[in-house]
DNA sequence: CAATATTTAGGACAGACGTCCTATATCGAT
DNA sequence: ATCGATATAGGACGTCTGTCCTAAATATTG
């Protein structure tokens, strides 16, 4: 019966992720958790033994889901400039979630920072991922030293237009940032080549 | 007496304007606005109805605050650019506390974003005052066109930089992209002098 | 000083929360 | 079919929350 508990934990931690990202960790509660889920609410603790231990499962199901999907996205994009610019359209292919919902990292990580300040150096796991992912690209490329800098840099951008563009609810300034930051980034790697 | 109520209605916004900010709205009770006042809980209701009406006279009272601080730089900075410049060396100014707590702009519409999702057009209006003056300074120096669009774009950068440096509680970072952001706007400006 | 209006303190209230406990159900193996 | 292990349901618990009420204190006015 391990199976079982197994795959009833997965649907928790998956529930409870989706619910974190559209209504924020303080404010889902385990009856929200378990009411989209159809189970009971006292059973969660043969599964977790406590709400943090959840948040903990969720952080690190989310690490594991962006390391599988960047290395989904090595095996399929030919080049590491071309990965770079699908990686800063993530956030066109993201549109509608990031408007209504702000950016599932950074929209966490604020959170923390305020209510959890201990497990922000977890949360901030889900950066670093995509961090070394950018900087594995950004050396391919041939910007050795700047390689940092700049991962760091797209970062923040990308934290910027989540954060404005869900304010004002305003897809056409998200499409419009997106574009501006690929044009940004191929000046960046023309510098390199001369 | 009418006095007395309108200083402790005053203490009330501050201090809690000051813990919404910390801890953030959702989880700051009544119970920690009165311990760190000094006054009871249950008096509140004689000031305010609600605990949304004390967000929004903290939304109110920011308002206010931002454009009475905008209105002193006009007067005490003699042109645009220095105006702007000191506009993104805010972030320097107040460094630990974005660190340390995110940006009080960014940071509460996303979680109102998540939580009350109504009272998110109230709340950005705190982002709207700053893209205003922002628009003003921008015209002034002759970008006509581009003024809202870079207005958006400083807004963004700016949240950008909050978010990360303070995810990685990173300082250094953040001094990093507001030097280089600065830069950025120069070079945006030189290219309207040709 | 007396009378009135304003302000305060403190607790009552129902509901929601995270946590924990126990009886029951369901499974795999014998 | 029986038994031990695994999983579930449902409710009890103490605490905290926003809200509301009332009696007391304080200030203002006549």
């Amino acid at each position: 019966m391990r199976n079982k508990g197994a795959a009833v934990r997965q649907r928790i931690v998956d529930t409870a992720d989706q619910l974190f990202y559209h209504q924020g960790y303080e404010n889902t509660s385990f009856s929200d958790i378990a009411d989209a889920m159809g189970i009971s609410r006292g059973n969660f603790y043969y599964h977790f033994k406590s709400k943090d231990e959840i948040l903990n499962a969720v952080i690190n199901a989310r690490v594991t889901r962006f390391t599988e999907m960047l290395s989904e996205w090595d095996k399929k994009i030919p080049g590491p400039k071309q990965r770079l610019h699908y990686y800063i359209d993530m956030q066109s292919r993201n549109q509608e979630n990031i408007v209504s919902h702000g950016c599932p990292v950074g929209s966490l990580c604020t959170e923390l920072a305020k209510t959890r300040h201990s497990t922000l150096v977890d949360a901030n796991q889900m950066f670093t991922v995509f961090r070394d992912w950018l900087i594995t690209q950004l050396k391919l490329l041939g910007l050795k030293n700047k390689a940092k800098l700049i991962s760091m840099h797209l970062l923040a951008r990308g934290q910027g237009i989540a954060t404005v563009s869900n304010a004002f609810e305003d897809k056409e300034f998200l499409r419009r940032e997106v574009k501006q930051l690929k044009q940004w980034l191929d000046v960046e790697i023309l510098k390199v080549s001369h």
